[in-house]
DNA sequence: GTATATACATTCAGTGATGTATGTATAGAC
DNA sequence: GTCTATACATACATCACTGAATGTATATAC
């Protein structure tokens, strides 16, 4: 059977994304082979080249199809009309820690970026991507600290500078940590304890208020 | 010329490994071939084999000897008849991370193993490495933080299993999202803010306390 | 209804990497 | 001084993967 509708064309693409999503988290993109997705999916090669230059492309598609559902919260932390920009906030983090443990595809994407990718050669623009999107999310992250400010839910002597540096580090360490050893954090009961240990520090330490010394 | 002594050969094996070290951070582990590793080294594969079994023993020997000097530093603070845990603990973080930004070869062993580094396959045991010596030194910590609540310098209600995973995702965080973005972190400069701000979460935050629903 | 572009499958040549086998000159044991 | 194990270099066979070329049957445009 050959040349599908253009319908069933979509949905072919789309199992070769699905396949190449459970391949690269199987054997690591590097690792992972055209014939390994094409035959996961239950195409052949053909068919990728097809619908892509080559795996490099796959890879990039794959990434791209999952602009995660996030934004919608985010964005409702950072609106200056939000009356409790601290809570969305908080909303927003356990959410994605919640997301990570609960939906798998989410998990994969994070333990395919984190532990099953060489960030060399091609893949080093994804390096570059990851870069824009964590200065995105940085500047997200700064608006809703001026807000919750402006709110008074954060001392305004808050260097929202390194607060934005500090939180995203924190979610960062702590998706590696558990993704590296999910027995030990038990990520899905002390994800609300956790983050309000973030949100704690933000309030009342003093070593991320601004310096007078600068 | 052939047949070196032993101490050359010896020399010859740590040539080899610096090499690796400086191509795997180049290319990727899994992209870097023998052959790359064996001319930056100034020798040909021949040699590799010799002292080596494959690339993958390559790689596990070049992360073997990079066993950090971090112990010493580490052990004092678990030192039970140390007066001030606490305080060597503090020394302990900022040494790690200004060791991140100052030494380069310390640099390029993080940024292999964060970003140039499929753990899969013959690999996926290194993650189990990592796993065991997570462990470790969350043992560590929690001896750690034990002396400095017999010390009275950390709250007796702290839930120390829960600060161990806590500590270790804020170290893993901050490297990570360092070396992605070493323009926007700086550090050097913020090393010491980012521990006190760890450490004054340690002491106040509520939410690393014990809880009696449990 | 015909023509053409589409959506693949199949085949093929080329490439680079690996592991091993072999060559070889010397260091070190005796 | 001879002999053997050492410390490599060189040469070779193999293999998997890639990308492109070709084949082909059918949607779809007209």
């Amino acid at each position: 059977m050959v040349r599908r509708t253009k319908a069933e064309a979509l949905q072919t693409r789309a199992q070769i994304l699905d396949a190449a999503e459970q391949v690269f988290h199987r054997k690591g993109v590097l690792s992972a082979s055209l014939k390994d997705i094409a035959s996961e999916a239950g195409v052949t090669r053909g068919a990728i080249y097809w619908h892509f230059k080559n795996k490099h492309d796959v890879f990039m598609a794959m990434v791209d199809r999952s602009r995660l559902p996030f934004d919608s919260l985010a964005e409702r932390a950072e609106d200056a009309s939000e009356p409790d920009p601290l809570r969305r906030l908080r909303e927003f983090m356990v959410f994605l820690l919640q997301q990570a443990v609960c939906d798998p595809g989410q998990r994969r994407l994070f333990e395919i970026m984190f532990q099953k990718c060489e960030f060399s050669g091609e893949n080093a623009d994804l390096l570059d991507r990851q870069r824009e999107a964590c200065r995105d999310s940085s500047a997200r992250l700064a608006r809703t600290f001026a807000n919750a400010i402006a709110h008074g839910q954060l001392p305004e002597s808050l260097d929202t500078g390194k607060a934005v540096s500090w939180l995203h580090s924190q979610l960062t360490g702590v998706i590696m940590t558990w993704l590296l050893d999910p027995e030990v954090l038990d990520l899905e009961r002390e994800a609300t304890d956790f983050v309000d240990t973030c949100l704690f520090a933000l309030q009342h330490a003093p070593s991320l208020r601004q310096r007078f010394g600068d």
